[in-house]
DNA sequence: CCCACGCTTTGCAACGATGCAGAGATGATG
DNA sequence: CATCATCTCTGCATCGTTGCAAAGCGTGGG
């Protein structure tokens, strides 16, 4: 009942503890006699290997942790689907842990008494930690980057092309004859990397067209969530002149904004288009369905997967910078057709 | 570099490992002046505790394990989130899986070669194991159930009320003079047990108020996913008589169905009226905002961390039923008022 | 002056598994 | 028939930590 080990079950079959293990693991070749016996034995107590046990010999874990800003931001929950999917495929198990984007628990993770060592590596998706910080506190565990923050060639790091993300959506709207196309999301601060680049697309994509910049159409917002996007749409309402477009920097935002218009009567498209970014499931269903710059999500947990098990036995130790791919999904909040 | 163990540490400050354990764990006194010296070579040689090591001597991982169907279904996300939240006040982290709502993934979990024993718990929200199966499978784990499926009063297990909210959300609809409603997500085969009550829940609300039950407005769904949810609202519509108005056993279903009524121009909640049940994030920004009734998915989590651990302390032996509250959340899909 | 007591410190064994090297049995070969 | 190679099987050491019991040491009381 308490679980029975090895010991129990080789003294049961009458055989060294040693051969029962051969026959558990079936890497050793068993006589066939003897093999049938300690399988009966194994059977009937129910045997059940310590896995505890067998990572300290071994010296791996089989698990690896992603840790994420909030894991009920669908974004991640739909990432977090992929990395434990990937980790499957190489006989991994995935530990989960979400930072509330605070610093001091993204420190706490690396810290002394953590159970990061506890793990055989970490996919990381840091909101607010610094570059400096990380390294000095990694040198232990193998880490991979999951977006954009910090990625000055010192870690591997795995996502998306986000200036050329931003542009296709800007472009996207600049071809449905939109002009006066705001954007909802900037974070022009240390750790706001990945709505900067995104800022960089959307002004290359601008002057490319040959348009001027109206700083007053960028609305930042400290995080990416739904309340956040509905309260920029307002402000961007307010304006004596408002925009005919919004570029929402991720879906959240484009999802709180598409709410703020409706109350207000502000018909999508028709007046306002709206884009997002992340292509999470909801853009589907939502009123109308959601046009969206979709990362391959499923892309980048398996090159995250696969990158950091390299790490991990020592065959990838030179950081890599990954892209993963992204396309464009148009649907009616900016085209007006009811395309699933 | 590669990790330094007690002996290392006792080595350098001239002491033996037991002293340096006591160092670390501060539970037996050690003089200040040993105290400082191992001190310093435990930050000089930047030591960790092997916590592999440490659970096996311990016989205690501090972690346990939630499964999921999907993480990607916004109630599991947010469900997570809380758990993993519930087990960091305990001093437990928390390992994800999810099965897909697949019987074998769901067995193999609990099968030999998992790694169900490197856990101290198992929080089980299981979809198509049958409760005969889980019974033979889990004599080693202490598991706790989440959710209605299977709850014999064999197993620890913590849920809504699912006939109350059932009926909740069905009164509300009859409070609004609706009368001819529809009920999307029933689940009559051996698995469905959690559809089932809501079905029941329903039955009761309307007979109680003397209507009798339409059974061509019952829809069933396999699952409770978005596209399903719109699919049967496209069969509800087809019925010379529609409804004026449907109970959805989960958001997304009601949020699949919201899609359907939009695209033909039906309108909510003038021409139909609309109610879920899971209360996620989602439906407070959907257009129009989504009534729900919303389980107290923290206090879910907290009894079901609470209660697990009780089990594996031996604290609390015998099998519990946990009922977390419910409450109705009265938004623009069926009021049209728009509350937030 | 000796003994007992309390406090700190230590060595040994153990948690349950696997790597390694060698023991024993078996069969092939000269 | 002796020798050697081959194939199973076994015992021992080990992974890094903590529980346990006892050793060492200093102090105070009889």
């Amino acid at each position: 009942m308490a679980g029975s080990t090895l010991r129990d079950v080789a003294r049961r079959a009458g055989v060294s503890i040693r051969t029962v293990s051969n026959v558990v693991n079936g890497s050793v070749p068993v006589s066939d006699e003897l093999r049938v016996r300690v399988q009966a034995a194994l059977d009937e107590l129910d045997y059940r290997p310590n896995l505890v046990a067998r990572n300290l010999r071994r010296g791996r874990s089989g698990m690896i942790a992603l840790v994420v800003p909030e894991l009920d931001v669908p974004y991640f929950a739909e990432l977090a689907r992929e990395v434990i999917t990937a980790a499957r495929t190489h006989g991994y198990v995935v530990m989960l842990d979400q930072t509330d984007g605070d610093g001091e628990r993204e420190r706490e993770l690396l810290g002394r008494e953590s159970r990061a060592t506890m793990f055989d590596g970490l996919l990381l998706s840091p909101l607010s930690i610094s570059a400096d910080e990380l390294r000095r506190r990694t040198n232990r565990v193998p880490v991979v980057l999951l977006g954009e923050h910090i990625f000055n060639g010192s870690f591997h790091h795995v996502a998306i092309d986000n200036v050329a993300a931003a542009r296709d959506a800007t472009e996207h709207l600049l071809g449905l004859g939109r002009r006066r196309i705001a954007a909802i999301g900037d974070q022009p601060y240390s750790t706001g990397e990945t709505a900067q680049l995104r800022t960089t697309g959307y002004r290359q994509a601008l002057e490319r067209a040959g348009l001027t910049v109206d700083e007053q159409l960028i609305v930042p917002t400290p995080r990416f969530h739904r309340h956040l996007g509905a309260e920029a749409m307002e402000r961007l309402l307010a304006l004596p002149e408002p925009p005919d477009a919004v570029f929402c920097y991720n879906d959240l935002l484009a999802i709180g904004a598409m709410h703020t218009l409706a109350r207000a009567g502000v018909r999508v498209p028709d007046d306002i288009a709206v884009v997002g970014v992340d292509g999470i499931q909801e853009g589907r269903y939502s009123s109308p369905s959601l046009t969206t710059v979709a990362p391959d999500k499923a892309a980048i947990a398996r090159t995250a997967v696969s990158t950091l098990l390299g790490v991990i036995d020592g065959s990838a130790p030179a950081p890599t910078e990954a892209k993963a791919p992204h396309r464009l999904l148009v649907r009616q909040s900016t085209t007006g057709a009811p395309v699933d």
